[in-house]
DNA sequence: AATGAATGAGCATTCATTCAT
DNA sequence: AATGAATGAATGCTCATTCAT
């Protein structure tokens, strides 16, 4: 334990660049160590190492380990999101523009949501288990980028039983359930797909799709499952 | 961060009692603060002192930190696959012995899962949240419980296309996603539900079987979604 | 500056003693790199040193560094006030038992203080010097045996004046003044006895009695300074 | 500890003026935040910053942290000695040029010097406090100032016992010892009136020329306080 | 005349772990 | 069966000081 070396090598010391610049050196290199270690596990000095520069340069940035733990959150949680959102409402190649129907936003969202994570596994592990383990400061942190997916979605499978427009079989809270349930299938599966298995983007969301939908579609037209 | 009380008294000093019984004791401490703190946040200290022993006490009957994790990880795991099991095979109470189809017995495993984890949380934190960060000796220990657990939701998902003897349309890694995105989909509602959700183990089960156990029979009639 | 060695050898470890035989090797350790360096650049290394221990040993037993100091400043206070107590209703050495009139009483009290701050030197420095420059939670623990001293000289002030059963020409807010003056002086003298002129607690209690008592005397007869 | 604001807000940035000027501006600050922190608690930073200055600058012109605080204690030294020898020799306000009788002067330069502290308080911590706590660069820097001082304090006591044409009674040693009792007293009364009291620099000097005058009086007479 | 960028070295504090009883 | 006494090795953080412009 404890020793294994964090992957590539520090970034070769430059010297005298601007503040930004530095700075998402810094974050870059925290994102990966943090990743890699966990939060209590991951030492400044690693961090600063990696980043290519000394530690007083990252307090002096960022001022604290619990500061700079933050710092990544938000960015990878905002570059998460944004991802996500320009799936949905761009279609990630040339499709066409513009929102399609709800079934066709979400293949579109879990695609870039897959895409994204698999781009960045070390933001994807801070995000969903670094920073939910670390307590307040930072569960609370993803929490609300989580929410805000979760409404999302939410929204989307609630248009969709509009679009099918059945009567409102679905009561609020079992709708709140079932999109808690697909984003965590989501959450759950993108871990996978990263990880022991390697699947694409395209196939993880395939199969969430298929998975998903036509329970939906089931549930919507009231057909339930009974003990 | 860092004050907070780890919750409940440490246990009345009592001494001199038989091995066996002590390390029980030691290992609900030390479940209840790695759940609480993290792995790295946890302190031997803390630990010998909610077990009411004193450190070197620890040390004689499990060696080290990391045993002393490995230890908690595996009664978690093993205690948990014990439930879910005796859940599948049992009924939960005086219901009808026997294994019932394949539908019945996913529903049981469901409600004994959720149930245990309920009852549980530190330990489902444990397993989790906190082994799957820490890096290999324990992400792997927590893996080899998921697998099981995985290898029989599986098996009953293939069996359940056997019921309904359908030609084979699912492939054997379809299959398998579809479990991950199941397993998954549990993980993520277990935290939902002990979490900020208060739902009954009986309701979340039934909100994951509505939501899989439809899309499954989908897909099993070669009902697919398509983009 | 800094490389200056405080001194003395550090203790030749010594293995296992009581814990409250420690605290007090500690203390003096302590006592003395801070009398010498002052609180910030007294280090706890040092001190851990000086004292024959390992540092965490020190933060075992005096969780860190400003408590520490806080239990030097309480040790030494009290020990010069009990020496101070002691001389005055006592007599120093073989001399007649019981409390004398008040100008005796002063007379002992300031032998005896001039006795205990020239034993031990560091330990008047901070008190005197270093706990008064460090800002709240150590000037007021001065502050407190401070007072007290300056009460005590206050009441044989006013002692002296009934004595002398002359009207009682001496406002009060006089005889603070004088207190605090006389105090001043004393503390003053303590710093100059031990260092630059090597004086005699005898001497320079004399000193200042025939400084003090005469002035006082005029004054209680109503002969005062004027412009 | 450690959070206090030192008071008033950073100098407004101004930009390009003449070196004496901004070295001023620097000695300021560092008074203040020398007398508020103590020497060793001080930063580097925080002086600039309340210089309105970068710290390359403080550096470009004070050299080091030790420079610079001995430029200070010279500084505000130099301030109270000619502060008090304008007192002595010229009477504070409209009064009398021409020196006057032994005690007049004492007296003029008792009430010089208190009024100087009080208007001063930083600059008579760092000189009387800090300096002399933070060992030998600087502690013998204040003991110049001190020794001219005593020196001064020395002659007008001699020269009052010459006015008085007594037979040489008193000793040089005890001359001394007096003079030093005597600007103790002054020393600590500085301290009490700008603190806990608030007294005015006339009350002090009152005082003190009360408590003082009248017992060298007595000591030049031969009358002495015995055992 | 003045500063943004950067660092070597030190310091308080904590923790897993062991020894002697 | 159990513990009081003790420590080596980190780790987060700060500070005086210096370049390059």
């Amino acid at each position: 334990m404890g020793d294994v070396k964090a992957g590539g090598a520090a970034v070769k010391r430059q010297k005298r660049m601007p503040r930004a610049v530095r700075e998402q050196q810094m974050l870059d290199a925290a994102v990966r160590i943090f990743g890699q270690r966990g939060y209590r596990a991951a030492s400044m000095d690693e961090i600063a190492e990696v980043a290519g520069v000394s530690k007083p340069l990252v307090y002096l940035y960022l001022n604290s380990k619990e500061e700079l733990f933050t710092a990544c959150i938000r960015r990878e949680a905002a570059a998460l999101v944004a991802a996500v959102r320009a799936g949905v409402s761009g279609g990630t190649g040339g499709e066409a523009r513009g929102e399609g129907s709800a079934d066709r936003q979400l293949w579109a969202g879990l695609q870039a949501f897959f895409t994204h994570t698999a781009e960045r596994p070390d933001a994807w592990v801070v995000l969903h288990n670094q920073a939910r383990t670390q307590g307040e400061p930072f569960a609370a942190e993803v929490a609300v980028m989580r929410e805000e997916i979760v409404a999302f979605v939410t929204s989307l499978i609630a248009e969709a039983a509009r679009e099918a427009h059945r009567k409102p079989e679905l009561a609020e809270r079992e709708v709140a359930g079932l999109a808690q349930a697909l984003v965590g299938a989501a959450e759950s599966l993108a871990g996978w797909a990263n990880g022991d298995a390697s699947v694409s983007a395209k196939e993880a969301a395939a199969t969430l799709m298929n998975f998903a939908w036509a329970g939906l579609g089931n549930l919507m037209e009231g057909r339930r499952w009974v003990p």
